[in-house]
DNA sequence: TATAACTTGTTATAATATAACACTTTTTTG
DNA sequence: CAAAAAAGTGTTATATTATAACAAGTTATA
């Protein structure tokens, strides 16, 4: 199984920082003004760097929300098999590390029989602090 | 259990009968470029009806392809539990109506015990057709 | 019929993302 | 090591996706 490298360029570094500082999912935009100071300038350099973390397994992009979130399970080395759960009201996402639900998605075969490497599901609820 | 009524607007139709017709997953603005013979100009006219005809159950949308499906399943009322398969050569997709998957994540608690009312599920692999 | 709820039309603009090109740095390899 | 290849950077411009805001028309209902 070849293994991407993991080792981040400059921008990458940069932009990791701000995703990892950001206490939930932060939008490119929202990065791109942050790594300003640090001399990036334009939104390529934003998205280069989220498309390779993506990749190698540091971030996570939340489809439904045009977001990244950084990877909380440090043994993540790809990003072909996510699973969050999404809070409605206050827009909390929670990365689901849940060895039951992944080995269920791994293992699903459809009507075809065929089985995948790759998914992405997003749970949507109220979470506990939102609820009480 | 109160049900949206799935009645339909004049726009609503317009728009689900392109999305219907389209052979796959269609995008805003090729289903705005398609109904500008019916007199609809504007793209909030086409988010409008894709917004509802969502809440109907009558279409699907693709999140990491930013593109609307209609919905196979004569059975669908809301678009709250959905399961695609996506072909990342062909783009193809098919939503994924099975049981055991439905019934599994309906019933999955996550670590705080807590289940969820929604979902979307996005499975990538490469299509028996673009495979052989 | 009046009133509320929903639907439409329209203009403008916001938010998200990529193409293309020139250049620099790092890695590979002969 | 030097040359070549691959990866990364900076930059401008533009493409793509989506919503705000407001005025007016339509339909359902009390």
């Amino acid at each position: 199984m070849k293994m991407k490298s993991q080792k981040l360029s400059k921008n990458e570094k940069v932009v990791l920082e701000v995703v990892k500082k950001s206490n939930g999912p932060i939008k490119a935009y929202t990065i791109l003004s942050d790594v300003k100071k640090n001399g990036l300038k334009a939104p390529p350099q934003v998205y280069r760097a989220l498309d390779k973390l993506i990749k190698k397994g540091k971030i996570h992009r939340i489809e439904s929300k045009n977001a990244y979130l950084d990877c909380q399970n440090s043994k993540c080395k790809t990003s072909s098999k996510t699973a969050f759960s999404i809070c409605q009201r206050c827009e909390k996402v929670t990365e689901i590390l849940n060895t039951k639900l992944s080995k269920f998605l791994s293992n699903f075969k459809d009507d075809a029989g065929k089985e995948y490497q790759k998914y992405n599901l997003e749970f949507y609820g109220i979470c506990k602090k939102c609820k009480s």
